[in-house]
DNA sequence: CTTAATGCAAACCGTTTGCATAGAT
DNA sequence: ATCTATGCAAACGGTTTGCATTAAG
């Protein structure tokens, strides 16, 4: 149950708290913008501003509960953080993303970081690509 | 010269443009943001306006003279378009960008898209984290 | 009761755009 | 002379913040 989630966060456990990781927990796409949330609550009873959102959701990141991505210039994606490391495909058509994790990938990034002289922090491969539904339209 | 280059973007030749592809071609450090520009050339006599130095670096990129890259959600950071593909490092205490090519990743890539039904269109492989320099500081 | 969280509206920041003026061909 | 490029200031879109109100502990 998320709500010990939150208080191991030290944050309080309010509606729009429980509301926005229930969402990201049960959503069809896991990879959800600010406003997509915001859009889902919109018509649930309790209404939560847009502004709370992003400043849930930074908590959340603050965290460690949700991973934030800037895939292009538009806007950050959200994610439920995954126990595992992963990197993403996103379709250029659709948006839709997808998840892939290749070790061959992750052991030469570590070995270039090493060689460059840099201590590795985070790092982001996004593949950008057509999806095989979008193909066919 | 790049004169040349301009005219076969379809482009006029005028000072703004030439101060700006300059620019990119003596600057020290290859990445630059708009911003970057645009104070370089404030003290230089013409200057040029912010807006401006957005569309020449649109236009530019649009004619492939120019790659254009998000590192993190800030702001976008532009370099001379370069012969060879390559991916980056960057330092998140200087902002310091370096380059870097591995085929194997490069191939894991492909092999991976292909597996997932993706036609590719780009990717972007961005590594963060903290450079020699900034580490001894 | 105390302290943190929410909603709203206003501020922000990087980027884009409309429009009248200046410049390239 | 024509048509594109520039500069400025205003608009934009996503995100953040100040402040008074409301709710959690």
């Amino acid at each position: 149950m998320s709500n010990t989630d939150l208080r191991k966060a030290g944050l309080k456990v309010t509606v729009p708290r429980l509301k926005i990781l229930e969402l990201l927990e049960n959503s069809a796409e896991k990879h959800v913008s600010a406003e997509d949330i915001y859009k889902a609550l919109m018509g649930s009873g309790d209404e939560v501003g847009l502004a709370t959102v992003y400043r849930v959701l930074t908590q959340f990141e603050a965290a460690g509960l949700v991973n934030r991505h800037n895939f292009e210039g538009g806007q950050s994606v959200f994610e439920l953080a995954d126990d595992k490391h992963h990197d993403h495909i996103v379709c250029v058509k659709c948006n839709k993303v997808e998840e892939f994790v290749d070790d061959v990938i992750e052991q030469r990034q570590d070995a270039i970081a090493e060689k460059m002289g840099f201590e590795i922090t985070d790092h982001a491969l996004n593949i950008f690509g057509i999806c095989k539904d979008c193909r066919k339209a």
